[in-house]
Parts: structure tokens; sequence; C-alpha cells
DNA sequence: TGACAAACGGAACAACGTTCCGCATAACTG
DNA sequence: CAGTTATGCGGAACGTTGTTCCGTTTGTCA
């Protein structure tokens, strides 16, 4: 058990092909930024000096490159959300982190879009989400729940897909609507254990109209 | 105030337009239901049995027949929204009408999808949806808090967008959250002038594990 | 250094949205 | 009914995009 992770004597990766590689990557995300997700691939490949061969050598479809981005971002946010996890009180610790992750979601524009897309190269990126970032959510809700100041029966991978869809464009609105959603979490919350804040609704879901 | 549709001596339109117009809706209605709203313009036109420059004359860009076919089917549900009002009692015509929106919204895939895309035709379809639901929607908000069924500060735009943007191609998962965001109206909901059912998560938001 | 596989670059192809314009025809006129 | 006109039609053609292909370059190892 101890070579799991064997080569058995293939030749190491050339040095131009990393090279390459993790030029696609950063000038994937600089071009995803500035002009979303369907920017042209031609675009890509012309800031990060490479021919497009190269481009689908490393990526086969247009959309692994997407993936490939999105993974990075990802692993990002999940950080955080352990982060998060040690500095705060549980439940400022969970409504925090869903602020960040909400505008972390809305910030990508076109990125949920692309999920949604139904192509097959995002068929993974769901259970990415889920293994990445959903088991830094789960215990943010075990802590709080443990806190009483939400409920029990909510399902972590649940809540993350309704919050990723939940953000669009205008940040404020998701927000909003997202505090709405940890309402909805507060509203069964059994009987606190510790001290318990007045009931009341959230700060930002109050500034409805 | 009597010649507001004025036509000042201007020749109707000709009969095969309005036909052709016609036979074009239904295509695209028809070819969306069944490769998403991404299908070739191409194969609708062929399918309504029409030139390309025939589609492009009723319709400038490609999302133009998108949305046109979007605001028949919105009306629909518009119009189910009233008859809710009228059938149901406030708490229940409120969520079995946004059961039926989350429905119809999971079932046109892609369509969501589109409505982020940020794509400039689309810029008035927010509104269309907000003038046409919205007030059905606002009517069902308001008995419902009327009944002291849910708090009073929610805004049925702002609702009605999160609900949309709630809905991805898992149904299920949609219904759940959608519930959850049901909890969170009631949450803040004021003393109940009338009877008022036991404190309790909803019946689908139960189901969450 | 020489040989070989790995990796490269960009021309070429297919599919798509959109434009354009010569032709057909419905609607009016006498 | 025949003539006139503007409205509407069809589909070839253009530009952009994703993707494939293959001759050429280059890193690696003997």
């Amino acid at each position: 058990m101890a070579k799991v992770k064997s080569k058995v004597a293939t030749r190491p990766k050339r040095a131009d092909a990393q090279r390459n590689l993790d030029a696609l990557l950063e000038a994937a995300k600089a071009v995803f930024m500035a002009s979303g997700v369907d920017a042209p691939v031609r675009e890509i490949a012309t800031k990060a000096g490479v021919g497009l061969g190269t481009v689908y050598r490393h990526f086969p479809q247009r959309y692994d490159l997407v993936a490939a981005v999105l993974r990075r971002e990802v692993d990002a946010v999940a950080a955080a959300a352990r982060k998060a996890s040690e500095d705060l009180e549980p439940l400022e610790a969970l409504t925090s982190w869903l602020r960040r992750f909400t505008r972390f979601v809305a910030t990508k524009r076109g990125l949920a879009t692309a999920l949604h897309s139904g192509d097959p190269a995002f068929a993974s990126m769901p259970a990415y989400f889920e293994e990445h970032v959903g088991p830094a959510l789960k215990s943010l809700l075990g802590e709080a729940a443990a806190a009483g100041a939400i409920r029990r029966d909510v399902d972590p991978n649940d809540l993350l897909r309704a919050v990723s869809n939940l953000s669009s464009s205008d940040e404020a609105h998701s927000q909003r609507m997202v505090a709405l959603l940890i309402d909805g979490l507060r509203f069964g919350a059994s009987a606190a254990p510790a001290t318990r804040s007045k009931e009341s609704p959230s700060d930002i879901s109050r500034k409805l109209v």
C-alpha cells in the first residue's frame, strides 16, 4: 500500500507542458473575470501565449477549462468556511460564511449559468462542490444546530445548491433571499439549550420592504 | 379618448405574415421543449416551414423569439395565480401556487439560464415577470399576511425572483428549498388574528433529512 | 549528440447567428 | 379583372466560434 501513486516507469511531464498549463489557467481566470465564461477560447489562448491546439490537449472541451478554473476557486471558499468555523460563534460563522459564499457566486457572473447548462463536462461539478464545500458547511450547520440556533433537519448539500442557485447578478437581492433562507433554518429550531437571542428575523431580512 | 388604437390609414398586416408568425411561435415552443432554448434557429425555421429571413424579420435577435415564447407561458402562470387566490384559503393558495410556479420554471430547462445570461434582449423579461406575475403573487401574499400566516415585510418581486432562481433541473430539490423559503416567510408572522395551525415547519420541508 | 515520444501551433472544418437582396405575393386601385 | 406597390419571403453568403488534424518543434534520455 505504499505506491498508490505509482508511475511505473512512465516519463515525467515535460517542463514546457506544465508551464503552458499554468499560463492557461491564469489567463483563463483573468479572461473569465473580464468577459465572462463565454469568452472565446482563442482569446484565452492568445493571452496565455499558446496555440489553440495546446488548449485543447490540456482541456479536451471548452468547459473542461472552465471547470478547472472553477475548482480552484471552490477550494478557496471551502478554506474560508473552515476558518470562519474557528474564528466565530456558531450562528455568526454560518451566516457570515453564507454571505461570503453568496458574494463569491454572484461575482462569477455566468458561472452558475454554465453549471445549469446541462453540459456533461459539468456533471462532476456539483459532486466537487459537495465533496469540498459540503463538509465545511456541514460542520457550520452542526455547530449552529448544537447551539440551538437553527433546526437540525437540513441537508448541507441541499442548502449549498440552494444558495448557489439563488445567487444572481444582483448581489443585494441574493443576500436578502439568502437571509430569508437562514430564517427558514431558524424557524424550526428546537428549544435552545444555551442562550438564545430574542426570536426575530435576521437583520438583513428585516430590510425587506 | 376613443381612437387610442388608431391606425391612421396604414395597410393591415398581410395574412401570410400573421400565419407565419403563429407557426413560428408554435414551432419554437415545441423545439424549445424538446431541445432546450439553445436549439438552432434553422431548426425552428424548418419546423415552421419558413425561411431564415422570415424568422429574423419577426424576431430581430434569436433571443427575441425565446422571449416571445416565454411571455406566453408567463401569462398562463399568472392566470393560475389568480385562480388559486379564488379557490383556496390564503396560506394554501400561496404555497400551492408557489409549488406550481416552481414546477413551471423547472420544466423550462435552460430558460432561467438564458434569463441570467445578461443578454440585452432579456432586459425586459424581469419587468414582464414583475408586471404580470408580481401583482398576482402580491395579492396571494397580502391575503396570507392578513390571515396572520406569514410575515408582512416581503416584497413579491423579490420572492418571485428568488423562486425563479431556486428552480433547477432537479425539481424535488427545488420544491424542498422553496418550502424552506416559505418557512422563512412564516418565521416572522405576527400574532395570528384568526385560527393558526400549530407552529411547525411545513410538510414539505419536514422531509428534509 | 542522436533518437524518439511528447507537445506545440495554427490552418482547416463544421455549425451557428445574422445580414442582405432579388423575387413573390397580398392588398389596394381603376 | 389587370395593374401597381409595398410588404413579406427565401436562402445564399458572411463572420465568429468550438473543435479537429497533422506537419513541425522541443524536451528528455541513452
